[in-house]
DNA sequence: AATATAGTAAAGAGATGCTTTACTATAGGG
DNA sequence: CCCTATAGTAAAGCATCTCTTTACTATATT
């Protein structure tokens, strides 16, 4: 009764004013005359308007279909714009992808691969956000990124990871003191307390027996490794960030201390959108480069 | 397969989005969950993307439902247009009218009822053309009115007439002359010859032996008048045009030479819209009024 | 008058979309 | 840790819709 028109209905209305007969306007959209002009009555009939006249043997459409026309062509016009939408996205040539990545990755890791993304795939909205592994992580329980690339936290069940790059951190000190034994580590300046790195070497050092005394803190590599040139302490980082120019550290230990796991981390039994894909496929190839 | 979602499947998905889960949503459209459940899925198989995710025992949009939103509420916004247009046309508040009126009508009989009506229907738009009949009733055939007030042509089966005013018209002459016998009358002043009044005039002239010969035309009654009154001949008018201050005629027989139907026409078989039926209610209540 | 054309009516097939009912899996409380 | 409430799903059934086919009517054309 008060039922709604179909889009179909909509389009036999546009189809029969603008060939001016139905059996023409029933070809156009590619149904029998019966069903177009069955089409028609509904229409009629839900919204309660007369819509054509019968003049000799052929319809004409009332002032009132000739209003209607109007909306109708706008809603189809509508429904073209999802249509055309969603192509676009099935095929993963549009949509926008939130990212995070820590620093490292952003810049050592990956920093190529995502300019090159962003050449190939410029309909792809990328929104990279740069911040350290603790609150990656946070962020991506609120949903705020789609997917990261954060040091591997501990095993969680809502979270998935895929492995991309192991990263050895290495022991840096003061250039005058770098050759001491173990036991003369430290102090130490690294990453703030909630840091995943700071913690897994921690730990490292402690099983080593060191004391790990903070004298300063900085989420950033530049800065520790800046401080650590000046001798205020001892330090251990990944050598992508320690052993720049100008000024890199030497490595106080030719092994590593640890090494951590840079992953791609989303939120388990989240579908990835097309454009999603597209963009983990490229990182997880990116990977598979960087290790040969 | 490649079917358009329905406006109720798109009317879920935001509804599921704006409430943020599957049973409000249903309560919000009034379906029940298992119809909304499966409508969802239903709109996913049609578009080819995931809409939803399950995270325990909830479902939650993904990126591309969304981004989906938006189109879904362009249309079902569209929808909204449609019917609001809808509600107003079948009430008859919205439209609308093309009419056309011989001048007579359009002053003298209607003027004042024509104000009338634009006053208390401002939102109907009243497109009125004056004319002369035979041209208003090649327009009306030509579908470029829908209603017109004109000199009642010969019967004619494409047409439907409700006879409005009956119009006596009478012989009109110079001043100087206007009491001379019928046999002494003429030459005339009169509309152009595809007029109806002319032709009626005609043919009961030449009835009463009187040689109907044209020296000049118009048609505006107004400049025939002012020729007559200058002395150029004689003409026929209805009194109404030809008895009017300042230089009113004096006519030329007390009993009129014929009388004039104005009518309302019509193209038969075509139904009027609510609009067109308020007019056309007015204009014949008003044609009662007129005749007592 | 014969034939072609524009649209309609009736019947039936298949899809759609809803409800009901019974179920599973997760969340939260005692 | 078990019990219950909750969010959603699966299956079945039914009414409705919308299309096709076929046969028809009414109007135009030749």
């Amino acid at each position: 009764m008060s039922d709604v028109p179909t889009s179909a209905q909509l389009a036999y209305l546009v189809a029969a004013v603008e060939t001016g007969s139905w059996t023409e306007g029933a070809q156009q959209v590619g149904v029998t005359t019966s069903a177009f002009g069955q089409g028609l009555r509904e229409l009629e009939n839900r919204l309660g308007l007369v819509l054509f006249d019968k003049v000799g043997r052929t319809r004409v459409p009332t002032a009132e279909a000739n209003g209607l026309v109007e909306h109708a062509r706008r809603i189809l016009g509508a429904y073209d714009g999802l249509e055309r939408w969603v192509e676009q996205t099935r095929e993963g040539s549009t949509g926008a992808i939130r990212a995070g990545m820590i620093d490292t990755a952003a810049i050592h890791h990956f920093g190529d691969a995502l300019v090159r993304f962003r050449r190939t795939h410029p309909e792809l909205e990328l929104r990279l956000s740069v911040r350290p592994s603790a609150q990656l992580i946070d962020e991506l329980r609120r949903d705020e990124h789609e997917v990261i690339v954060s040091v591997e936290p501990p095993e969680s069940d809502d979270l998935e990871c895929v492995e991309l790059v192991a990263e050895p951190i290495y022991v840096y000190g003061p250039e005058a003191t770098s050759k001491l034994p173990v036991g003369a580590w430290g102090p130490w300046i690294t990453f703030p307390a909630d840091s995943l790195t700071r913690n897994l070497a921690a730990e490292r050092l402690r099983a080593q027996g060191v004391v790990f005394n903070v004298v300063a803190e900085s989420s950033q590599p530049a800065v520790i490794r800046e401080m650590v040139r000046l001798g205020m302490g001892w330090t251990v980082l990944p050598a992508v960030d320690a052993e720049r120019e100008p000024h890199a550290l030497r490595r106080a230990a030719a092994t590593p201390i640890a090494t951590r796991t840079l992953s791609l981390i989303r939120l388990r039994d989240r579908s990835p959108s097309p454009a999603l894909q597209r963009f983990l496929a490229m990182m997880m190839s990116e990977s598979l480069g960087e290790r040969s």
